[in-house]
RNA sequence: GGCCCAUUCGUCUAUCGGUUAGGACGUCAGAUUUUCAUUCUGAAAAGAGGAGUUCGACUCUCCUAUGGGCUACCA
């Protein structure tokens, strides 16, 4: 294959979906390996689903995502237009070749007529009944402005077979197929029709798509031929689902990318994790650069079975992209959560200290929550089998903690750790007993964004001894609990 | 209903006739530690079911089951 050239061709009709963008992800890979183009067309044909701001979501998406496409509506090449509803013309060209050679013929049936064909399954299949319309009947229909179809004329023998790059032989007996709507009565073109058209004219040579086109394809070919069009090679792609049942779906809310970006996971870590849904790079690893991707990529990798969508698992994946940030990026990433906090801290130390904490920039404000809300914590927090501390003990250390603090020169996480260090040993308890309660007492969290020492940093020398004597309060206030 | 496609641990997957069926996420259990978290080690965890073909099938064939897709003047 000398040029490889692959094309993203979404409708506008919404958010750029999850799996979309992994379509978009692996027609990029491909081609890009392989040194081709990377097309965007824009398939705005059906008017009535388009919706407003969908065409802007998919160039940001693909900014965002870094993929990045050689022709397209608004950097143009040579095949253009690349959006289809600009192409009316071209497609209408096209179905008069068909229709003088028999491959397609005008459709007059009006929607009744259409609905009367449905069988007692409930589906319909158009019965072929214009296909033997005589040249004057078409002629006086188009004369008298009958509103017309133009359909696709399959032969009703035969089978159609072609090779797909990911499910390999598919055949399917010509009597399945269906006379296909090429040119709707608007003039606008269907998928059906447009698809083909627009492939061939744009020298597309690899076509990915999702794997709802398979039983389609045959139609699309017998339209390839019929022209005596070079037919491109298909790489269809099974499902990314929400669970085993059903697709990952719009409905949901959470299956497009702007909405994970949302939550905070980065388009490098969403991208790495898309690429692995459905494909294996034979090989261990697990994290990808897209440049790496790009490397690695084949279509050969590519299983034919759906793959659930599993967030934890991206979760661990944009865990490492986020540790991997350089600090004054995390920062700047972390820093609009910071804005609900009142408290005064260090935010430069917070995100030193959550960075490598979190696994999603949305785990912020879970985690910082401690900063502004103290009060009412459980005491039981300071019981742990673990460090083997209690609330008892709390109660018999705080004392002597806020003393050891108050007395500090210097609040430095070096100087309150080497105090509390020296506490512990004069009072000959474990070092983790202590720091578990002082941490406790402190924050008032059992989860925190960083140990004891490096707490009392964050808060500041005031607040921290001013929650260590308010905890140190509740503790005695509290009724010494007989132990179960 | 018809046609097309799929089916390995909970999830993503490896295996392309001969393996103790491997890895990753998650889970659980230990260990380590400048405290939380990390890290490390280990464990539990899978070939939908049934017939064939074969010396031998997760791998090939067929049937069944289950799931998905298509069956639109949607893509």
């Amino acid at each position: 294959m000398s040029n490889i050239r692959t094309r993203f061709a979404p409708s506008p009709t919404g958010f750029m979906h999850i799996g979309n963008l992994r379509t978009a992800l692996y027609a990029y890979l491909f081609a890009k390996k392989s040194k081709g183009q990377f097309i965007l067309r824009i398939e705005d044909t059906d008017q009535e689903r388009l919706v407003g701001d969908a065409v802007k979501a998919i160039y940001s998406t693909l900014k965002l995502a870094n993929l990045q496409h050689d022709e397209g509506p608004d950097v143009g090449g040579p095949c253009g237009p690349y959006t289809q509803s600009e192409r009316k013309d071209i497609y209408k060209k096209y179905a008069n070749e068909l229709l003088d050679t028999s491959h397609a013929y005008y459709c007059f049936c009006s929607k009744e007529r259409l609905d009367s064909l449905v069988d007692e399954t409930g589906n319909r299949r158009y019965d072929k009944h214009c296909r033997y319309l005589t040249r004057e009947e078409i002629e006086q229909k188009l004369a008298s402005g009958i509103p017309y179809v133009i359909r696709q004329s399959v032969p009703s023998e035969g089978v159609t077979a072609f090779s797909d790059l990911v499910y390999g032989e598919i055949s399917i007996e010509n009597r399945e197929l269906h006379d296909n709507i090429l040119l709707k009565s608007d003039g606008f073109p269907t998928y059906n029709f447009a698809n083909v058209v627009d492939d061939h004219l744009m020298k597309i040579t690899h076509v990915f798509r999702g794997m709802e086109y398979l039983s389609s394809t045959p139609n699309y070919n017998l339209l390839y031929e019929a022209f005596g069009w070079t037919i491109p090679l298909y790489v269809h792609l099974p499902h990314i689902m929400r669970d085993k049942r059903s697709k990952l779906s719009k409905r949901h809310g959470d299956a497009n990318f702007e909405d994970f970006l949302e939550k905070g996971f980065l388009p490098e870590a969403i991208l790495n994790y898309v690429a692995l849904l459905g494909w294996n790079p034979k090989s261990e690893v697990e994290k990808f650069s897209l440049t790496e991707l790009v490397d690695a990529f084949d279509v050969s990798g590519i299983s034919k079975s759906s793959a659930v969508f599993d967030e934890v698992k991206l979760r661990w994946l944009n865990a490492l992209y986020i540790k991997e940030l350089p600090p004054q990026r995390f920062h700047s990433l972390a820093a609009p959560y910071y804005r609900a906090i009142s408290t005064p801290v260090e935010v430069n130390l917070l995100s030193a200290l959550i960075q490598t904490r979190i696994s999603a920039l949305s785990d912020i404000p879970d985690m910082v929550g401690f900063v502004d809300s103290f009060d009412g914590y459980s005491l039981e927090m300071f019981d742990s089998k673990d460090a083997k501390s209690s609330a008892l003990l709390a109660k018999e250390l705080l004392p002597d903690v806020i003393e050891a603090l108050e007395s500090l020169e210097c609040w430095s996480n070096e100087a309150l750790f080497g105090a509390l260090e020296r506490l512990a040993e004069l009072r000959s308890i474990k070092k983790k007993q202590l720091l578990w309660i002082v941490r406790i007492a402190v924050t008032g969290r059992l989860s925190t964004p960083g140990g004891a020492s490096e707490m009392c940093l964050l808060v500041g020398k005031e607040l921290a001894l001013e929650r260590l004597r308010k905890s140190l309060s509740r503790l005695r206030a509290a009724q010494p609990v007989e132990s179960e």
